[in-house]
DNA sequence: CATGAATGAGAGTTCATTCAT
DNA sequence: GATGAATGAACTCTCATTCAT
């Protein structure tokens, strides 16, 4: 496959994207993405023989690049505690933001399709995230500005109130203040304070 | 509409029910539907014009009755702790329950059917949940059994975890060890201890 | 069929006409005509199998008793260009009249309907309507009220203009105004003049 | 939309326009228009969507290089009289028309939809005859072939009287003397006599 | 590579007609 | 007589998928 084709295949992808933000998983046709894409019904199949490979491509280039969230903000900045605030105003931009948010999607894809486990990216994402939380958190309790008994009890529940949070802002809607109660209460637990 | 009509609408849900909790919302037709019943297409139309008007009745008959779960528990368990346990251990079944789990489905209609505020059955039962466990930690504070500063804040993560353990079993999927160790964790932060 | 049978059967047939009336022919089901009446389906069929055989019914009915239109405004005016006035009067009413103007329906029905020739009503109502017409005209001239060569002729043309008018009614529209000066230009042919 | 594409729209048009003469235009359905193309469901919909559609476009075609008939036969013709022969004989061959007769179908579309004043074909076909019809006769008249008061009225009383004709033809019968004794009485009212 | 016309399976929906009560 | 639930045929319309160009 040529450059070219690589290029257009970013295209199909990125227009097919914003179908699946705006319609879901599930109801989205091919015909949706060939339209979206201004392209030829026959010239999408030259690409992608169905919404589900297309989707999983989508979904795969969501999540590359995105695994070290975490680490990075542990690398770019001094405390653990600072660390932990900006993982958690991350998340809640993620948890709010109304365009040009797949999170409905990629639900529906995975109530279908429960891939296999190690090709489960979101799965893998949760998990690289709980690690990293884990760790965070006994950095801070070494450090002595976090208090926790367990960092790895403590990691798996953020990640878990996290994930209810997300559903809860794609189903039975969840306002920013509620966002910020959840994640003071979670510092509170770390022994914590948000200024 | 007489006696016969109201066993027939009953019966209708119940068989559309398994459907639904097989394929989720989306993917379901009038006619999985009239498979699923063994009567005629003409038949189902009689009492249901679309999946939609269908799953919402299903959806009411589901969440009727269910409100009161956390209250009844209160009324006949002596100890707080002892109803915070019942409680915890009635939403670890569901989460697990692989049979006959209509999850997926009601976060597939809700994330295309944003119910108005107060139409919102899930919302509804969200927020009494909340409410409940509130009262249920105030009392278990009241009579020492627990520690806890802030009651309403302690219930509300408590049940957003719930949630993300609800939406993490149909996703990436959930041990019955996960659930138990959130729910030790959760009985930990109330100063609690699993026996 | 005793004298409750013919009460509901002639009741059935006018609330049938109404919706002939807004509907036309073709377009009416036995459903419509069950929530005109506001009887069971199966009612409806103890009276009449299907809208054809109840159109039928309507048809001979609007036709019972107008077939002597002109010949009693023959007896009750004393001059023929009074009749010749009245009739056309009566006409222009028809073909003006908006609400309950089943013209449109029978004409489709007619369509795919040819009756043998003489259960056509409308064809008998035509000739009759000529044969009135020829004789008016015919008295018109012995009396020295009008001037007309071949009574026949000129009384089959008026018959058809006044059809010309009546279907233009129906597709093209037609004013007050157009239908007063076809009736004063048939006047005129006749040597009469409309005050 | 290629050459080919016209080709087959032209294709489809002249089929259906059989459809529409044989069985009239509420009785047509997508699948009658499918079988006589010999085409697939879905093929018909890629150049028509519905009935209605097609019909406008067939009726659209019938009515295209119809309009100036009149004034085709008075460029090619000598006198008045001969013009106004040619014209009526053409309307009498219309009448008449077993095969290919698509005025019942024109009416009921008509029925049910009154078209803009400006949209409607029919409507302007028929006044454009009347306008010309009027010219005619003001010729003749001048040229004194013809006796006539008023052109005008003598046109639209033509006009009114084939539309009769036309419609009798398809409701009530009318046979090819009937029209022939019209066509004699319209000369004889116009001073003219037919050989 | 790319196009877009064409196919045909299948979903949604409506109604004429029957029949047990 | 009268009801209305039930059936199933028929129709509309949409799309995934193919294929000649």
């Amino acid at each position: 496959m040529g450059d070219k084709s690589v290029q257009k295949k970013k295209y199909i992808m990125e227009k097919a994207r914003n179908v699946f933000c705006r319609n879901g998983y599930r109801a989205v046709t091919m015909k949706d993405i060939v339209e979206a894409c201004d392209i030829s019904r026959g010239g999408l199949y030259l690409y992608f023989s169905n919404t589900k490979e297309l989707f999983e491509a989508v979904l795969a280039e969501e999540y590359a690049g995105e695994e070290a969230v975490l680490e990075k903000a542990r690398a770019a900045h001094a405390t653990p505690g600072e660390v932990m605030l900006v993982y958690l105003d991350e998340q809640k931009k993620r948890i709010l933001r109304k365009k040009d948010n797949i999170t409905a999607a990629i639900y529906e894809y995975l109530f279908e399709n429960k891939p296999a486990k190690n090709d489960n990216p979101v799965k893998k994402l949760f998990q690289e995230n709980v690690t990293a939380l884990e760790k965070l958190i006994a950095d801070g309790v070494e450090q002595e500005w976090m208090v926790c008994e367990d960092a790895a009890e403590a990691a798996r529940n953020i990640a878990y109130t996290m994930e209810g949070l997300k559903i809860s802002a794609q189903t039975i809607g969840v306002t920013a203040e509620a966002v910020d109660r959840e994640i003071e209460y979670i510092m509170g637990t770390l022994g914590m304070v948000v200024k």
